[in-house]
DNA sequence: TAGTGGTCTAGACCACAGC
DNA sequence: CTGTGGTCTAGACCACTAT
């Protein structure tokens, strides 16, 4: 099965077979594969290249292992559509926030820890809220969970002028949210601009959000424009991208 | 530096120490890091632990190997913003399509290699395109340059019935591209959705778009949806993570 | 030619899962 | 207890880059 006068390394060779065995349904999603020992028999290849050509697999996703089991396909995940409609305001009206309403289409049960402090804005979050550096800024860190499961990390970051007296700097902002607050403290808002990209976790954030190796996340700035066109909040947020698929609708005109 | 009684791998260890030098700058973007064989003598461990480390870096996207020449700390990338908002129809009739815009807009050098067949329709795209499996769909198959760099890889899927005698079953479109062949036919387009997520590239992507390891891709998946309710296309892009940044703007409304 | 990263080996011991 | 994946070693040879 493997040439080793080929050219081609001996793992990737083996990482070739063992993929196109998974692609055909050889190997069937959620199946256990053989042992590491069975394929250095099977493919007359030492233990070390057996691994190097599953650690390949594991980090394209195809692959996880499982320490003292064995090795798996990857199940097919069940992904969540984030529908990014629910920033309307009507919806915004009904819940505490977009997190609630994208629970309640999903039909999940959610949970929300925060940690509230201020600081000074560094530069990227100053050029994006239009301060000085250094200003004051509220932040609201925030740790999403569906079902018990950790799925999204949220850092939420407003000019502390705006915020300063009001339920924004609470763990609890009441009906509504965050949006209903800034509203009533007379910052209509107007807009919404998000800049979507994905990236490897950070060590921390695969341990916060329980990420399998080879799975990246999606990571959404979120500012929020007032009528005036003034930025009042920005919101990075981190999501596993193997769950969660996010929704966009665009008019043609 | 190494403490071999923690109870944390070597490789772990060593990876946090290298990490560590690349945040505080302690090894700056873009400059070379000590070899191999040099960190065996510093951290006292042997040369696959040390390479276990790396590796473990390269796949976050921190380091990067250069054969026969060293490892250095991945430089900043420089981004390209993916302005949705130019899916508008005044933007598409100036000119060919959404990709040149965006060329337009970033301020380099477009060019698309085509190639255009026919296909029946697998469940997925039968489904998002409103049609019996096994219809027929024109495939118009894409690789996207900026400035001679692969960068994007898009697939459009439209039903037959629909392209059949028209210039989208062309190389060249002409014009606006096949969005405005699509009106003209009669199909004015109503809107569109995106489905926006990100996964670990397949080797076959990773050679397309040239990718270094340790990058994810972005995925779109496109319907454009004519003033009917009904979908006229669908289209699958994949792009580098690394260089790429969507923009979306949305209404608080 | 010297130095670099890339591949591969044979073996050892550890940690975890499950019977 | 057995079998699994996880870690680590000491060394060998190859392929690439630069001088």
């Amino acid at each position: 099965m493997i040439d080793k006068a080929s050219g081609v390394p001996a793992y990737r060779q083996l990482a070739d077979v063992l993929r196109g065995r998974v692609r055909t349904a050889g190997y069937a999603p959620g199946s256990q594969i053989p042992s590491e020992r069975d394929l250095v028999a099977e493919f007359g290849v030492s233990r070390p290249t057996v691994r190097q050509a599953i650690e390949l697999l594991r980090n394209e996703g195809v692959l996880l292992a499982e320490h003292g089991r064995g090795i798996f396909v990857r199940p097919i995940p069940t992904v969540q559509r984030l529908a990014r409609t629910r920033l309307s305001r009507e919806a915004r009206e009904r819940n505490q926030g977009t997190f609630l309403g994208d629970a309640a289409a999903g039909g999940w049960e959610p949970s929300v820890s925060v940690r509230i402090h201020v600081e000074p804005a560094n530069q990227r979050v100053a050029d994006l809220l239009h301060l000085s550096p250094g200003a004051e800024v509220c932040v609201r860190d925030r740790l999403m969970r569906a079902d018990g499961n950790p799925v999204q990390l949220a850092t939420s970051r407003l000019p502390r002028e705006i915020t300063r007296g009001t339920a924004i700097e609470q763990v609890d902002t009441g009906q509504g949210g965050v949006y209903a607050r800034l509203e009533e403290a007379g910052h209509r808002l107007g807009h919404f601009e998000e800049l979507v990209s994905a990236r490897q976790p950070t060590p921390e954030e695969r341990s916060s959000l329980q990420l399998t190796p080879g799975i990246p996340v999606l990571t959404i700035t979120r500012v929020a424009i007032a009528d005036g066109g003034y930025p009042v909040e920005v919101n990075d947020m981190v999501l596993s991208a193997e769950r969660y698929q996010l929704h966009y609708v665009l008019p043609a005109e």
